[in-house]
DNA sequence: AGAAGATGGTCAAGCAGCTTGACTATACCT
DNA sequence: AGGTATAGTCAAGCTGCTTGACCATCTTCT
């Protein structure tokens, strides 16, 4: 293994990552939905049934005081609201409204259209699912939130 | 193409995107080179024969003036200096010195040793330049920092 | 050549999004 | 019951970026 080789798979990996998760972006707000790609980061965690700000901070890598601002900038615009949690007094569950669920559909329509993009310059959808079987070889657990 | 394969794809990129960033970093930390992230992406565009603030700050898709911060941070620290432009008396090359090409260097091994790992997962060498020539047909131009 | 605008770079101030630290309320363990 | 761990919030601070203003130099037009 060369490590230019190495440099070319890491500069193409983030160059797609970060193209991927900017349109994402674009394309929800132009579907009227305003917010910052975290948001799509923390929904991923809050469906289908909800979670608490602890349980968020660590899916995002960040501390629960991080966590706790990003709800309450997400309860302000709609997309989730607090709710008692059902077996622990101290805790809150975080779940979805009807506009966080469309807000979440969205970034799905936006998501299947740039990878229907990609089948195109892969030779076809059977590609794009094997390049999703690769990926998930080498993907790790632990947290979705980039480091960076 | 059902929405949840796009979504699935998206989530396994990230996930190897932020993963392979956090471990050149620590790598690159772990022998010795402190900084963070950014300052990989700045290099590769420094390398070969340096570049300008402007350039650099259009590589990494910010303003001119968060440049030329990151770019004090370094000089700072030993990775670059500016030179007198060759053509152009308003500008200053920024080019790394031979701390900023161990970094580099150092950099390069370590992705080479995660992407070799890869290749177990995915069932040898051949399979991980494979990926690389998929993603480098969908990667996109344009600034390679990531944008969120 | 001279004037007018474009471009490279920096200084200064402001802000968003995170952190650390301190605290309360509730749960769990013995 | 008492002691410790955990969920969450409030407050303050910091980092890395932004916008705005400015000067020096290059380029273009007349």
């Amino acid at each position: 293994m060369q490590n230019s080789e190495a440099l070319g798979l890491t500069a193409a990996l983030l160059a797609v990552a970060g193209e991927l998760t900017q349109r994402i972006h674009d394309g929800v707000v132009a579907r009227g939905f305003e917010g910052r790609p975290a948001y799509g980061f923390a929904f991923t965690r809050l469906a289908p049934d909800g979670a608490t700000v602890t349980e968020l901070a660590r899916h995002l890598g960040v501390t629960k005081q991080g966590a706790s601002q990003l709800v309450e900038e997400l309860v302000a615009k709609g997309y989730v609201e607090r709710r008692p949690h059902p077996r622990d007094a101290r805790a809150r569950l975080v779940v979805l409204t009807e506009r966080g669920w469309a807000c979440t559909r969205a970034a799905e329509e936006v998501a299947a259209e740039v990878v229907e993009g990609w089948s195109g310059a892969l030779g076809g959808e059977a590609e794009v699912r094997a390049l999703r079987e690769q990926l998930a070889r080498i993907a790790p657990y632990g947290p979705i939130r980039p480091a960076w």
